[in-house]
DNA sequence: AATGAATGAGACTTCATTCAT
DNA sequence: AATGAATGAAGTCTCATTCAT
């Protein structure tokens, strides 16, 4: 079982650092066996297609980073408090992990993505939405649509950090700080 | 000469409607050629190869798209009006054009994009530049690097146009006021 | 083991036959791989591209005819004689070998030749360097360099093996030893 | 009717000089055109097709060749001094001409090549021809077929000039002069 | 005579997927 | 569960040749 597991992870491993790295098309599946040290037949045994392999890539690599979102929550804190930590947990978790971030937003932007996808993962994002929809009932935040509240804090943390890994620009702590005071005061009421 | 433009503007075109629907992979040059009304092989009078015409899309939105920014934009005007005039722009550009906006996103956070490509762009966008960095000087608006700058426009107003083309969100004229109205919130001092 | 040998031999084999009659620009791969019975796709997971497909039947080529070369070669027999067997073998071999024959006279005589692949090879061609250079060390054969040697050995035999193959002359065992006589005559101090 | 000839002649030279560089398949109709400075049309008013072109080519530098032969050719004088003399200059026209070297042994061991061709330049060779049946008749020299004084005489000129070229040799005059007394003995009776 | 844009067949090569072992 | 040779469709690109101008 655990066995299984490593293998199926080595292949996930190998198809995030190569689609990462070369895109989608840069990345062939023989590339991905080599690079995982399997065969290029067994990817079949665990995956049924390319495509099939990269919607789970993109459902584990959302997860991953839904449960980054939370590190450290605490719903007892002030919900300010609270989306501040969220903000800052997304921005570190893609400054960290550049190959999830470069990935994700590949997959977003291409035809492989379909909104669908994402409901087999909103449980995972469940408490975030949770956290933002009290914040509007309570009157601290304004009234945005989720899809706006999520540009300004996902899409925003991961273009800044595919910016970062890209060389354009240096966000150190103080930075981010800074950037999350600015997003801040956007949403705040 | 203005057929031989096009030829070329019609290869262009083909491309980018082709690309922002199927994506880089699934847009072969074949298809182009068909969809343009061309022959296969005169493709490549025009343009080197594929990669060579899909940078040459990259240059030719961006310049679009640097141009639609300046619209009605008038520098007797008060700094903050000049940015919500940016802004504004930016936003209608970016919903306007689905397929540009699909496209530039693609192209970014793909492999075929290198930032060196962006300093034959750069002189459209120097207006868009200069004036925030004139608010910067003045104080109005926050000290951040250009490149926090740009997610905070370019990048906010293209991922909203995404989701609006997805049909994840509705953006309408008032929605976008009250967008802007928060960006500035988040950028004025 | 045996089957992959099989395999590349069977592409190897077809390459020189469609060569040998049709020229390199009028060889297809798939071509090749239809008269080799095998998919167009596995060439390349013999040999990298084309070209190296004909390099690699040129050292095939090389090595083999090399070997011929030496065939009921003794070391005890007067240099003399050791010189004509060597020669009575080329000419057998190219008389019998029409493909290889014309094959190694298009490659050399195309682009695809580069005298650095010939060190490849040289080692099969050393006994027989090595003859002529005690034969000019004891003052039997005259002291012309390799080059020359080589054009009125095995460049003499390939040419009339051509002429053979097209029909442009009748190479009886009484010629060859009328032109081998005429050679020592050449060569001979 | 001149310039006419200058821009065949322009277009003969252009197929030559790529052709002995790149080979047959390395030399587009494009490029020998943007060589010659025409037009990619035009090329078709004075041959036919490509092969057309080629075989035009190989009858033009067979027909040069041939006349070369011939220089300071002197029926008075002993049939040895005159066949030295004509082998003196083939080698010479050979080392003195690389490019028609190289482009004569592709062709002649290209699919291109039909011996039937070589009845438009007979006539020219006519004089050599005779000069050799006169000697042979005369017992001067070995009864050897035609093709075989041929391999003799042009095709070692031509493959030690290819050996030169290609830097593989140093032919001297002194070393030319030693190989004329090699072949010599090896036809002599 | 001349141009060079245009055509389209066909070349080389890649790669997702299958299957005998 | 695993291998990797094998397939063959499809992709990018080239180029001999044509033709409107």
């Amino acid at each position: 079982m655990d066995r299984v597991q490593d293998k199926r992870n080595a292949i996930l491993d190998a198809t995030l650092k190569l689609i990462s790295e070369h895109g989608f098309h840069g990345t062939a599946m023989s590339k991905v066996a080599k690079e995982a040290g399997v065969s290029a037949g067994i990817i079949y045994h665990y995956f049924d297609s390319k495509d099939d392999l990269i919607d789970e890539l993109y459902i584990t690599v959302k997860c991953d980073s839904s449960k980054a979102m939370l590190e450290n929550y605490d719903q007892n804190q002030p919900l300010r408090t609270q989306i501040r930590q969220i903000w800052g947990n997304i921005f570190r978790y893609f400054i960290k992990h550049p190959r999830e971030s470069a990935f994700l937003e590949q997959y977003i932007n291409s035809p492989y993505y379909r909104p669908q996808i994402d409901a087999e993962v909103s449980q995972y994002y469940a408490p975030v939405v949770a956290c933002f929809e009290r914040a509007q009932r309570e009157m601290i935040i304004k009234d945005f649509p989720e899809a706006v509240i999520t540009t300004l804090t996902v899409d925003v943390a991961s273009s800044l950090a595919h910016k970062q890994a890209a060389g354009l620009i240096n966000l150190t702590d103080e930075l981010i700080e800074k950037i999350i005071d600015a997003l801040w005061e956007a949403i705040r009421q």
